[in-house]
DNA sequence: ATCATGACGTGCA
DNA sequence: CTGCACGCCATGA
């Protein structure tokens, strides 16, 4: 997996969130088989432009506890993305410290890892060090 | 090779 | 609730 690929798998994981929901980085890097690579998804997205196509819901993706992350105090990607959850019909709410945060027990989606990802499932497990 | 960085996550005070 | 520390790991200087 390089990183071509691994932006790709990205993506692909980050089309299937429904419309107005919302998961983390967190999970999709678990999905894609890569739980430690949680900081690395959001490299991905950063890649992303508006022209990008197909389009990917970019903003479907928060940080774990449902909180947006800033991207820095001079971005407006934070309130961009608001703006994008909001118009899908998701509710977001401001916290004292400024930032937008939803709530996953409504809006959160997290399935099950459909596939281990290079990694077959081995039934014997009890081979510890 | 080493150091710093970052759209993160978890644990703890 | 907020804030801080540490772990994680690809990437670039």
């Amino acid at each position: 997996m390089d990183g071509a690929e691994f932006h790709a798998a990205v993506y692909e994981t980050v089309r299937t969130i429904p419309n107005a929901h919302v998961t983390t980085y967190g999970h999709i890097a678990k999905l894609i088989g890569m739980p430690r690579h949680s900081r690395h998804v959001g490299q991905a997205l950063k890649f992303l432009n508006p022209d990008t196509n197909p389009p990917v819901p970019w903003h479907r993706v928060i940080g774990s506890g449902g909180t947006i992350s800033s991207r820095g105090p001079g971005t407006d990607g934070a309130s961009r993305q608001r703006d994008a959850l909001v118009a899908e019909g998701v509710e977001v709410v401001e916290t004292r410290g400024g930032e937008f945060k939803v709530d996953l027990r409504q809006y959160g989606w997290f399935p099950t890892v459909p596939a281990p990802a290079e990694l077959p499932p081995d039934e014997n497990e009890e081979n510890g060090p």
